[in-house]
DNA sequence: CTATCAAGGATAATTATGATCCGCGTTAAT
DNA sequence: ATTAACGCGGATCATAATTATCCTTGATAG
């Protein structure tokens, strides 16, 4: 039981698109390369970012990925679910039917609320965290001797389409 | 991202042992054959609830499997904890290691803290719920009618050393 | 002694996850 | 218009996690 490393992956995905200015985008190649990540597999992945009104794609020869929404108002929650989608942590499996015979689904299993309960408290937790407490928190950590690269490394690779104006 | 299945098994397999009467136990094959699982795999998942400190084993001819504590004392976390480890639903992968090319160990990840947070609200909620607790609901849900064909088979299903008082 | 039970290692089957490939539609630039 | 760069999405493969089987050993009641 562990979760999936794509939702690590997207959270920085999407930092790294909070960091582009404007209407800029960057290309999946781009990302999935300065995150060390498959790129073909990263692509899917920002193919549910998109799905789950995350980020936005732009399409042809200048096009990319950018935010969708304002960074507070994107949490960690959210990605989880675009990248795990809805199924819980438990389901039950039928078991207690087996063993006392009941009628389908009169009851289903003696486990379920109580799990429920603690998928709830898990997802709770996730949703505290934003995208925009998250990029506060990488400026506050003693992360700047590198952030300035970082963000150079941004201006080369970020695609602005209508006016050329970078590079 | 799923919890294994061998945690519901294991919580209706101790709920079974907590039925035993004093001394008596219950063959592996016996419990697999009531859950209808498999019984070789079920015998590994009884191991480690041994392991655990959960249940006790007697080797030999009437041999088989008795809780160790007390219904109150065993909770569903600790059952979850038998079977799934320690290891933590979320591990950094090291990427914003590579994003920021910081010296080893020098933090680590932005999630860490939040996700360790949320595996602790979600364990939490399992630590609540125990043996005693879940046996209690068993017996108050309208199970009732089949509750004493179970206690039945429980009669001709386990053994017990030392004077031959069953069956 | 023997039949029955758990212990535990090796290994296979199944499923979930991660990753690749390729053809398609879209669009900026030439 | 043509071309090259990009996302889309289906099919497929590879790797890892989980579930299941097999078989040998050791313990013990009868």
């Amino acid at each position: 039981m562990h979760m999936k490393t794509g939702v690590e992956q997207s959270v920085y995905a999407i930092l790294l698109l909070n960091m582009l200015p404007g209407k800029a985008v960057l290309s999946g190649e781009a990302i999935s390369q300065q995150l060390n990540a498959s790129p073909t597999y990263f692509q899917k992945l920002l193919r549910k970012l998109v799905s789950a009104d995350l980020i936005v794609s732009v399409p042809g020869v200048k096009g990319g990925f950018r935010l969708k929404k304002r960074p507070e108002d994107i949490c960690v929650y959210d990605i989880y679910l675009a990248i795990e989608g809805r199924q819980s942590l438990y389901s039950p499996s039928g078991i207690l039917g087996d063993l006392l015979e009941l009628e389908k689904n009169e009851y289903g299993c003696l486990l379920t609320d109580l799990m429920n309960e603690a998928e709830t408290a898990w997802k709770t937790v996730m949703k505290r965290e934003t995208i925009a407490s998250l990029a506060q928190k990488m400026e506050e950590q003693r992360y700047q001797p590198k952030a300035a690269e970082l963000q150079q490394w941004l201006n080369e690779k970020m695609l602005v389409q209508e006016r050329s104006g970078n590079r």
